[in-house]
RNA sequence: GGAGAGGUGGCUGAGUGGUCGAAAGCACUGGUCUUGAAAACCAGCGACGGGUUAAACCGUCCCAGGGUUCGAAUCCCUGCCUCUCCGCCA
């Protein structure tokens, strides 16, 4: 949520700096409902301080033993034209917040602008392409043939986008979660956490999933309307909802691996061979709640230690910062890692880095006490994926293929596969 | 699933219809003392919205949502959550 003084006091730069992301903001609208607010408000308060002072009299009154019934009779009225003006401002507030809650972020000034995908830039690269001298397969028949990947039974179990592994493949996945885990939080400072994979709205709302994105969840059938997860990013980062933190616990760090599951509705025909785009995936997560000052640091940082993962597995990959219309809806700056995928012949999504600044910290009132104000005030939060693991297996499949049929186990994963170096075809 | 207890400020915790936004303690901030620190003592100290140059001041908030009342942290209803005991269970 932006602030509500940013967008009453600055409505004309809140208007421009959405228009980059291309989101048309009812300023109109926007105005004339904060003047309907403040005038109820005022009419509001005014009756409230009316009959508190009326009650107060009726107390002194009668304790010292008055008649107190001229009293009342004078505050009779009061409480019905009390009642009405509490329900217009109340509906009011509503629809304003309910307006709020559907405007995305304002984009940092160092996001580029533009509008899709085709606008984004690249900010650097690492390794080269892999080479190969014979005729690359992509991840599917790599994994077929290794008898490690099977989407046929997937579909027999549940239906589309999901899939089935075994034997070394599903090893190896299981080895690239260890990996990850351990290497962030043995050298980038890390905090390992575990969480619910179902969560209440509240969550949602605070991380900016909900209302706006119900659609892309999978809601269970149930009395208290809880959700699958769609990324670590909601449990994790709402342990701080409604929380004010000690100034000597931040920053905080999270490591986190979940499954996440996404209905994606929209999204058809897209990835619709392979993994690249399943109901649910694993993922591990890293998620830091920082001070404001220190949130675009941070975010360098995040990404840098999502790149490393890529680099210690020897995956090829480049750092695009997204555009002004391509960034996610809470988010203010977002790198992208994409790594080489060679049976595409081109670099795909495997970690998105965000800095939310204050607007998912707004959102769950997430604050740290300024010792400079000894006030609370908001704390910025800022994630990403270290790395998505389904396609970081993808990656794998296709750049550590072997003509014969095999694959080359990446060295770092060894240790976690017992030593194994080849996984043999089947 | 059954029975009971409870949800109050950053934390612990008192408060059962009328100057209660709320005792006390801890934590925190400032001061005295000290070479410095600690201790001790004194003072200050909730959040949010409105208002103000700043204050004063006004409003809302004692889990959430309804209700009773001139007036609710306090009474009633519903929901959520936590704890204890019993049962069941990986």
């Amino acid at each position: 949520m932006l602030d509500p003084r940013l967008i009453r006091s600055e409505l004309d730069y809140v208007v421009a700096q959405l228009a980059r992301r291309g989101f048309k903001l009812d300023a109109v609208r926007i105005i004339e409902l904060e003047a309907q607010r403040k005038d109820i408000q005022v009419r509001t308060q005014t009756l409230q301080a009316d009959r508190n002072a009326r009650s107060k009299s009726i107390g002194q009154a009668k304790a010292k033993g008055e008649d107190i019934a001229p009293l009342l009779a004078e505050v009779g009225k009061l409480g019905d034209h009390l009642k009405s003006a509490e329900q217009e401002l109340s509906q009011l507030q509503t629809e304003l917040e309910a307006i709020m809650l559907g405007v995305p972020n304002i984009p940092h000034e160092s996001t580029p602008d533009g509008k899709s995908e085709n606008d984004n830039v690249e900010i650097r690269r690492w390794g080269e392409p892999t080479c190969f001298d014979f005729d690359v397969k992509d991840h599917v028949d790599v994994g077929e043939q290794l008898g490690g990947l099977d989407f046929d039974t997937a579909a027999k179990i549940t239906g589309s986008r999901f899939a089935v592994m075994t034997g070394g493949v599903a090893r190896m996945h299981r080895a690239l979660i260890q990996f990850m885990l351990d290497l962030h939080t043995r050298e980038h400072g890390y905090t390992e956490i575990y969480v619910p994979y179902i969560v209440n709205k509240e969550s949602l709302r605070g991380t900016g999933q909900l209302p706006k994105f119900e659609k892309d969840l999978f809601k269970l059938n149930d009395e208290q309307e809880y959700y699958l997860i769609p990324t670590a990013e909601v449990p994790v980062t709402n342990v701080v909802r409604d929380e004010i933190i000690d100034t000597a616990d931040m920053p905080r760090r999270f490591a986190c691996h979940t499954p996440c599951f996404r209905s994606e509705a929209g999204s058809y025909g897209r990835d619709t061979r392979g993994m690249i785009r399943q109901h649910q995936f694993e993922k591990v997560e890293l998620v830091q709640i920082v001070k404001p000052e220190d949130s675009h640091q941070a975010l360098e940082a995040l990404t840098g230690h999502a790149e490393i993962v890529l680099q210690k597995l020897g995956l090829p990959y480049r750092v695009m910062a997204l555009c002004s219309g391509d960034i996610g809806f809470s988010s203010t700056k977002t790198y992208d890692l994409e790594v080489w995928l060679p049976a595409q012949n081109t670099y795909r999504e495997i970690s998105s880095c965000s800095n939310f600044e204050d607007f998912q910290a707004r959102r769950l009132q997430a604050r740290w006490r300024n010792p400079e104000t000894g006030k609370p005030e908001l704390v910025h939060t800022v994630n990403g994926s270290g790395l998505a693991v389904g396609r970081t297996l993808v990656a794998i499949l296709e750049n550590y293929q072997q003509a014969d049929g095999c694959l080359k186990v990446p060295e770092v994963l060894q240790t976690y596969m017992g030593g194994l170096t080849t996984i043999a075809k089947a």
